[in-house]
RNA sequence: GGGCGGUUAGCUCAGUGGUUAGAGCGCCUCGUUCACACCGAGGAGGCCAGAGGUUCAAAUCCUCUAUCGCCCA
């Protein structure tokens, strides 16, 4: 499957090559499908549906990288994965594209008629639905698509009637007339999450109402004058002292002539414009409860389509803003207009198509949510779920976020006066006006057997279905094997291994559309949360930290993105170097960094399948789990990687992608390419090859830790590399299905660590030094290292620090005695990792070095030194810290103290022989 | 008005009480020797927004202030 021979093909990894390639080969033979196995935990994520009407963006992108990190490294672990995909019908959008298409053809959907209208929508969705599943899948994503499912699906529409029948049954679903929140664009109800507020500038009219008897005026402020023709009263305040003597008394509604009262309210401002409100209960939602309060009549002056009603007089039939206009002007010519003040306010817009919103009085249905504090009411436990620790927000502060929206939740809007959707499973009778209310089509009424009836034209909000989504796609309500084995059950733990089973996962600005509601009807429909953690992302933004939208062209399409940089690249850039539910700058050095990366872990991997050829099977055997080694390097790579390994599982235990991915990257880059490598090579070309197993155990082990994250490359990479290694650890055909890598503690070997360290510090200061005097890479330095007590270890690594040093010939001494004397030569201080007395390096160059500059260079390092021990001291000379702070902290500062006097003695020795 | 965040290197951001705060990009110097110039070696650059407090110990916890966002009303 994979290309042959890695190291003699591309330089530099080229992305096009292998992700078609790949994804078919996981397609056909990677297991993505989960088997249900009812004796152990499975791993559920349910993906958000995207529209059908989408196009792929970033944000769908950032969702699909962090869940499939999420599902590979649970497939990894074993866990029976299984991460469903679904598509939403997203009724308002669906809608409006179609209808467009139609405006386009010279048609619309009332010349069709509903059924014809219906069959077009259909026939888009055939067409053009399948698209995103498709970009979806150029990201990767090892979504089990034999169980892709969509809103509009009989399975999950069965699931919506059944759910509306049975909260209608138990009363929490109901028809009523209520102000809601009307798109004249869209003519539909729209739940108050749907209205986006935006701050706009307008204007703060006040108007001047006459008193119906003698003279005298209340003068009252409105940002829209158009509404005043509805008006059936003015407000005040009952203890503002202005209005006092004028409350009871009747006004002249100006234009309309009608006679308004003067009301009493506490409810009002006095603080806000005049003190003085025209209540217009028929467009205001504030209005509708104080016109309740009061009885006061409702008129609705404004129509579902904008256009003023009959009830508006001289302005019927005229649109509402130009209303608004001839309004203005005819107060001004009849004196009526106080003054007119600039007011920067908040206007509801349809979320769908930017219009302003308009309340009206309409009837709709609506779920009974009841409230948070009501313990048994739909609000009440989803509100429960999470202040008693059933369901975990991850991060942390979004439960507050959650709460605090339930502790305001109002009523459920759920009705839209749309035909794309699912319609409400209610049946009228034109004989005896009952309501039947059905899961299955009726054919007559259930009250009087006629059948005259007819269905509510009406279809239910999107979300409604999605609210059903963790379980409708399931299959519930039958009783399946899904249902019973993916489904939460009542005695799952949900921490048993350490993790969460069952996870929810998207944006956090769904947490109220979709998390909030997806927990309201699992406990609702199934008595059970749904899920017991949810993990927010945060949303992408351009690189000036503005949100991407159309509209103002900062989108970046991650097709193109993949094009340019490759799928994993943009994987790593979504999800690295950021914390979870923080928002993210994407911009294209991001990107380019993760490309680079991509491409140091192919080069790795190019020197490394290359140095392999021509060592025979037999050295290498052993490479899945080597034994036992003398060698410091071996003991020290393999002792790293365990710790990564160990970190890498911790991290993703707790959500923390980005810092999961930093620790590879600063592994594989910075200790296994930038050290492991260069030192190997150094043993390679002496004919060593004792090196190739672990060089081919840390580059397949730190593949399946970057697998999740990096799922093609890793896979390319993995296959070629298997195939040139014995058969070991009985591995599957696709990494997707080998085992996670576990850490071990028998790799745990801090000796090699710290002398290691110290050979690392040893060649960067000679690095360093030979930089500083600008000597050239070819020419070799003679050294004399003092290694006060790592003789061993130094004479062992001597190859690589003569090479990675350019260091020849190189003396090992022990004990300053041997050590020539500083003169004309650069010394420099090594501290020894773990120990006290610190090497010394002697550069003999005489010539070279500048004395006096030398000078001044151990100067500032012994004041560097005097400065750390005065704090080491003054901290070990606290009573208080040596009582109070852990044994191990005090014990760290002890050894620092020690370090820091040995450092000042070699300082000072060195400054002292100077001539 | 209520709630939630952010303020850390020139830029974008990590940092989960332990004293010497990290990365990527950018910048400076050097280098194309056989994994990689999508690279290597070295370097510069930070009173962690400000002020108080808690603590032996604070970028980290608490309070206030400033400032910039977001969500809800």
């Amino acid at each position: 499957m994979a290309q042959e021979a890695i190291g003699e093909i591309s330089k530099a990894y080229n992305p096009a090559d292998v992700e078609e390639r790949i994804f078919s080969f996981w397609m056909e033979n990677a297991t993505i499908t989960p088997n249900n196995h009812p004796q152990k935990p499975p791993f559920v994520l349910i993906m958000p549906p995207p529209n059908v009407t989408g196009e792929l963006h970033l944000g769908h992108a950032l969702t699909a990288a962090v869940e499939d990190v999420l599902c590979r490294w649970h497939r990894m672990l074993g866990d029976s994965t299984l991460w469903l995909p679904g598509k939403d019908h997203a009724g308002i959008a669906t809608q409006w594209v179609v209808e467009q298409q139609l405006a386009r053809q010279g048609t619309s959907r009332q010349e069709l008629g509903r059924e014809k209208f219906l069959e077009q929508v259909w026939e888009w969705v055939r067409k053009y639905g399948n698209t995103i599943d498709e970009q979806h899948k150029r990201l990767g994503t090892s979504c089990d698509w034999s169980r892709l499912r969509f809103t509009l699906d009989p399975g999950p529409s069965r699931a919506v009637r059944t759910t509306f029948v049975n909260l209608y049954e138990k009363g929490l679903i109901y028809k009523g007339e209520r102000l809601i929140n009307w798109c004249v664009r869209c003519s539909t109800a729209l739940s108050d999450l749907e209205v986006e507020h935006e701050e706009l500038n307008g204007n703060l009219y006040h108007i001047r109402y006459p008193l119906a008897d003698g003279p005298g005026h209340i003068t009252v402020a409105t940002t829209r004058p158009e509404t005043m023709l509805g008006d059936t009263a003015v407000a005040v305040h009952p203890d503002d002292p202005r209005y006092s003597s004028l409350v009871g008394q009747s006004l002249v509604l100006p234009v309309m002539g009608r006679g308004i009262p003067v009301i009493a309210d506490p409810a009002l401002d006095p603080e806000f414009g005049t003190g003085a409100l025209k209540v217009t209960p028929g467009h205001d939602p504030t209005d509708f409860e104080i016109g309740q309060r009061h009885n006061l009549p409702v008129v609705t002056v404004i129509g579902p389509d904008g256009a003023m009603t009959s009830e508006a007089g001289p302005y019927e039939g005229r649109e509402r803003f130009e209303c608004r206009e001839g309004i203005v002007n005819q107060l001004e010519t009849e004196g009526l207009i106080e003054r007119i003040e600039p007011y920067r306010h908040s206007v509801g817009h349809c979320q769908r198509c930017k219009t302003v919103v308009e309340p009206l009085v309409s009837i709709q249905w609506f779920m009974n949510v009841g409230t948070h504090d009501d313990p048994d009411s739909i609000a009440g436990r989803a509100y429960r779920a999470v202040t008693e620790d059933r369901i975990r927000i991850v991060p942390e502060r979004f439960g507050r976020v959650y709460l605090n929206w339930l502790e305001n939740i109002r009523d459920w809007c759920i009705s839209r006066q749309l035909w794309w959707g699912h319609r409400i499973p209610v049946w009228y009778c034109r004989d005896c006006q009952g309501q039947t209310v059905s899961i299955e089509d009726p054919d007559h009424c259930e009250h009087c057997a006629s059948t005259r009836i007819w269905q509510d034209p009406d279809v239910l909000d999107t979300w409604f279905s999605s609210g059903l989504w963790t379980h409708s796609t399931l299959g519930w309500p039958e009783d399946t094997d899904d249902m019973r084995y993916f489904y939460p059950r009542p005695d799952h733990d949900h921490a048993t291994q350490g993790y969460d089973s069952f996870v929810m996962e998207t944006g956090y600005d769904i947490i109220f559309f979709w998390v909030a509601r997806m927990i309201m009807m699992g406990l609702a429909n199934t008595g059970r949360e749904p899920f017991h953690t949810v993990f927010l992302h945060g949303l992408i933004r351009d690189t000036q930290g503005v949100k991407m939208s159309k509209t103002k062209g900062n989108v970046l399409d991650p097709l193109q993105l993949i094009d340019q940089f490759g799928t994993d690249a943009l994987r790593f850039a979504l999800t690295t170097g950021t914390a979870p539910g923080n928002d993210l700058r994407l911009g294209e050095s991001k990107l380019e960094s993760s490309r680079n990366f991509a491409n140091k872990l192919w080069n790795a991997a190019r020197f490394v399948v290359t140095s392999l050829e021509g060592v025979d099977l037999a050295s290498l055997a052993g490479w899945y789990d080597p034994p036992e080694t003398r060698n410091r390097e071996d003991r020290w790579i393999l002792h790293r990687l365990n710790l990564v390994v160990s970190s890498v599982n911790g991290y993703l235990r707790e959500y923390e992608l980005g810092e999961a991915q930093r620790v590879i990257y600063e592994f594989l880059w910075g200790e296994f390419c930038d050290w492991y490598i260069e030192m190997a090579k150094v043993r390679l070309r002496s004919g060593d090859t004792t090196a190739s197993r672990v060089l081919a155990h840390v580059l397949e082990r730190t593949l399946r830790l970057l697998h999740p994250f990096m799922p093609f490359i890793t896979e390319e990479i993995w296959q070629n590399l298997i195939r040139r290694l014995p058969n070991e650890g009985d591995l599957p055909e696709s990494i997707m299905n080998a085992p996670y890598p576990e850490s071990n503690a028998a790799r745990i070997d801090h000796e090699s660590e710290s002398e290691m360290l110290t050979i690392i510090l040893m060649i960067r200061a000679i690095r360093n030094a030979r930089a500083q005097l600008h000597i050239p890479s070819g020419q070799r330095l003679e050294a004399t290292v003092d290694t006060n007590g790592l003789k061993e270890a130094v004479e062992e690594e001597s190859p690589a620090i003569r090479t990675l040093a350019r260091v020849e010939p190189l003396y090992i001494i022990d004990g300053s005695e041997e050590r020539p004397p500083a003169g004309e030569a650069m010394t420099l201080v090594i501290d020894r990792h773990g120990s006290e007395v610190p090497l010394v390096v002697t550069l003999p160059l005489a010539g070279v070095v500048d004395l006096s500059a030398e000078r001044v260079r151990l100067n500032k390092e012994l004041e560097e030194c005097d400065a750390g021990l005065e704090r080491v001291r003054g901290l070990l000379s606290n009573s208080d810290f040596s009582s109070k702070a852990p044994e191990e902290v005090v014990e760290r500062e002890q050894e620092r103290l020690n370090s820091l006097q040995e450092r000042r003695e070699r300082l000072q020795e060195i400054l002292t022989q100077l001539p």
